[in-house]
DNA sequence: ATCTATTGATAACA
DNA sequence: TTGTTATCAATAGAT
């Protein structure tokens, strides 16, 4: 260091150890990137300050993955998991939950512009890419839904226009039937109506099907996310 | 360091890669232990060779220690989970996920608008659907130039293979020429491994296909957002 | 492992 | 916190 040999003992004075803390650590992270990037290594750092705030590096993935692989690689003779991988195991689940929070706060925090602490690998980015398609396709099956209520309400009330339309075309009819001529008539012009000839009026199997589509593509993981259509 | 600026990539030769891993290793652990006494701190580092081998410290306690806390201490960061977490049913904690995923959901709803209202309507839907795409594209862009960096250290590394057994096979041409034959023979000889007949010796052309195999491959989804090599 | 020539980190200061 | 500088510590390359 500098002006001074360290002596390897604990700071007294606590602006000299704070001011060594924040200075050591900043060192500490970037030897630490530098040794993963060097050799490959894949490295995670916890540091408890002395007031027991926390700061932590993890070089590849998450923390907690790195957490799960110390454990696995230390534990060793135990095997956890064990062979079988196919049941829901909520421990598992709630590891998965955990990356993916941590993943979009790193995503977030890259977003408000604090990158330069926050370098995402390629293997982060995929997993966010990922996560923010479902995500969009969840914000479009939200935003069909809502087109969806507004057209069935559209289509009550035209369809009770119709029925109102219907009632007086009838009335008018009776009259002039009652008027002219027998009952024979009125059968066709119901049909009319019910063939599409008022074509400002979305109906409802047209619409269905981009949300059919919509709803089988989010569930290749949508449904994890508590979403369902 | 010593006798050479160091450059920030990962080292190639392999017998060196892991002397410089052993030496900073022991540099790293050293710092780690230097700034936990100097400063008070409690740190855990997990390092995992590029082979997979663990290598760990924790300056207090055990690692294991060090990991609860660290669970605790960065699981409060996420959300209110005020109540306690003394409860370890796995379930309740994916329950509590779940929410803290809502409400990261949330948090992005804040970036678009300022919005704190639960429902949103078509509009602010399409708003942040944009705000995804855009978000992706970034995402996407990031990406795209880590493995625009990696092809190109591989292209690199591979032109450099390249003028290596190019050399080599001059070499063992030249050797041929003069054991058996007169300089007549030798546009003959320069032809035939050109076409392939001397296998054992790759040529300069025969290398660069899996080159354009790599370019191909890495487009497989960078081509989505008009990136091209 | 051991040994230096250099680079890199940083303690004190501002 | 951030920057500067004089020194010390780490280490790359060679042995």
């Amino acid at each position: 260091m500098a002006r001074g040999k360290v002596q390897l003992r604990r700071i007294e004075n606590p602006v000299h150890r704070q001011v060594i803390f924040c200075k050591r650590r900043a060192g500490l992270l970037k030897k630490a990137r530098e040794l993963s990037v060097l050799c490959d290594a894949d490295i995670g750092i916890i540091i408890f300050s002395a007031h027991g705030k926390l700061y932590d590096l993890a070089t590849t993935g998450t923390m907690d993955g790195l957490i799960e692989r110390y454990k696995s690689a230390s534990g060793e003779g135990v095997a956890a998991d064990g062979c079988g991988d196919q049941r829901v195991d909520p421990r598992q689940e709630a590891m998965v939950l955990k990356q993916e929070i941590d993943l979009l706060q790193k995503g977030l925090r890259y977003i408000y512009g604090n990158r330069a602490n926050e370098h995402m690998n390629v293997d982060e980015l995929n997993a966010l890419e990922r996560y923010l398609e479902i995500w969009m396709f969840n914000i479009r099956s939200a935003k069909m839904q809502i087109m969806i209520q507004e057209i069935q309400a559209l289509k009550s009330k035209i369809l009770y226009m119709q029925e109102g339309m219907l009632k007086a075309a009838n009335e008018i009819l009776q009259e002039k039937i009652v008027e002219q001529h027998g009952l024979i008539d009125v059968g066709m012009t119901i049909a009319d109506q019910q063939n599409g000839h008022f074509s400002t009026v979305p109906l409802l199997e047209e619409i269905t099907n981009p949300l059919t589509i919509l709803s089988g593509y989010s569930t290749c993981r949508g449904s994890e996310m508590g979403y369902s259509f």
